[in-house]
DNA sequence: ATGTTAATCAAGTGATTGATTGAATCAATA
DNA sequence: TATTGATTCAATCAATCACTTGATTAACAT
């Protein structure tokens, strides 16, 4: 019995050092960037070293903890090395993890307030209400990501509008309307931004809980439960 | 706009690093032992370097490490100081990365097989499973944790049974005798090591899901919500 | 073959971390 | 007030980490 004590602290030891690998994986800046791109889909080296503005080899390193880890594989595609997420629940553990820094560090709520600069910023409305809305056309959905992303995949009825671009959405836009942003997912702060914008131009504008990744994974859902919750069909179907 | 689109990446920056500084709290193990031990319940610090083997001083370190994170709070006893989680969301942070871990990562798996010692672990118990069969006294629940611990708190009805002394419990126990075991939580391993040696043994022992702390948790919900899951009690509403 | 592009590897640097030791601080009590 | 015991601070060391630079491998095109 000794000697399974002696097993027992063995065992924790190793579960928590792999625990504590896990944690580690995620407590560097730029492999949070990496993994907020991989969230949006596969991407290859050199597209996230662009959008992480980090060095290439610094990325491909990033890649390879991250791997270690087992959170991405990659595959080979002609000359590119094409990585992508293997597990979807890697982006729930992020997103606790920013839940856990929002509840208990103020100076992250301080940020968040500097965001929207002085304006006290609206709840965020849930994709169930924007699904409903989008369905009575009673809102205008905008996607703040750079175009490329936008075109690698949107939400069916959104607009493009990067942020440099705002300007441009105004003379279309009816006075009452009701705008609803969107963007990476809850790491990105261009929809806080759009909205902080909007909204000092008189217009009621909101931001889209979670983003892109996270829409398309309730859609996911939906269509596996043989529900719609794609906005275009739901059109028809309302 | 360009001042913005500034303004944006160095707001950014501060988030991405608020929320690295989290994640690497839990990436020391001696850290994610000083968690566990919270998790029971608010401890002073020499209590906590004595459960974790770690020095005074260190743990002292650790613990100021997980105060500037925001996930600890401490008070004054007379001369000791106890410190106690701030947030019970922690704890549902720890529990996403053990599971990303064991999805994950092939080695974390193999660990667990290597605790079953070449059985096959049978699913755990769910803490309602648990509540039903213990109004039926179907069940003989135990506790694997040390005699302090249990003294602390313990789910009602449970035998304090430390895996040192789980071959003095066989006596009374009849022989199709149903046993459940729980220790400290999802990182605890005495509860899988207790259903390894009474299974080996023929005994129909299964582990319950989480432990201690999950159980107070689910506990504190249902007495909010009103209802009943303190199995002294569901005893008499049954 | 040769060159090109994409990604990885290897080595080195500066900064940070976890742990140890011993001294300093603090609150309560004699 | 002085003492005691519990905790924290400060200095230190070895180990690790993020990042850079330059060389190397791999797939494809000419």
């Amino acid at each position: 019995m000794v000697q399974e004590l002696a097993m027992s602290t063995s065992y924790k030891a190793a579960l928590l050092a792999e625990y504590a690998l896990v944690a580690q994986v995620f407590s560097a800046p730029g492999r949070l960037m990496i993994l907020e791109q991989l969230a949006q889909g596969e991407r290859g080296v050199d597209t996230l070293a662009e959008k992480t503005s980090l060095s290439v080899a610094n990325c491909s390193q990033h890649l390879q903890q991250l791997r270690r880890a087992g959170l991405v594989t990659s595959r080979r595609d002609g000359k590119a090395v094409i990585y992508r997420l293997t597990d979807a629940k890697t982006l729930d553990l992020m997103d606790l993890i920013r839940i856990v820094a929002e509840r208990n560090r103020a100076q992250v709520a301080q940020i968040l307030r500097g965001l929207s600069d002085g304006m006290d910023a609206p709840e965020p409305v849930s994709r169930a209400d924007l699904a409903a809305r989008l369905a009575d056309g009673t809102v205008t959905l905008i996607d703040v990501r750079p175009a490329d992303e936008f075109a690698a995949g949107h939400i069916p009825g959104a607009l493009n509008v990067p942020l440099s671009e705002l300007e441009c959405l105004l003379p279309d836009l009816p006075p009452d309307a009701q705008v609803v942003a969107y963007c990476r997912g809850p790491y990105c702060v261009y929809a806080h931004q759009a909205v902080t914008a909007l909204r000092k131009l008189g217009i009621d504008a909101r931001r889209l809980e979670g983003g892109f990744p996270e829409w398309r994974e309730d859609a996911v859902k939906c269509l596996r439960d043989g529900r719609l919750l794609n906005p275009d069909a739901a059109q028809h179907a309302v």
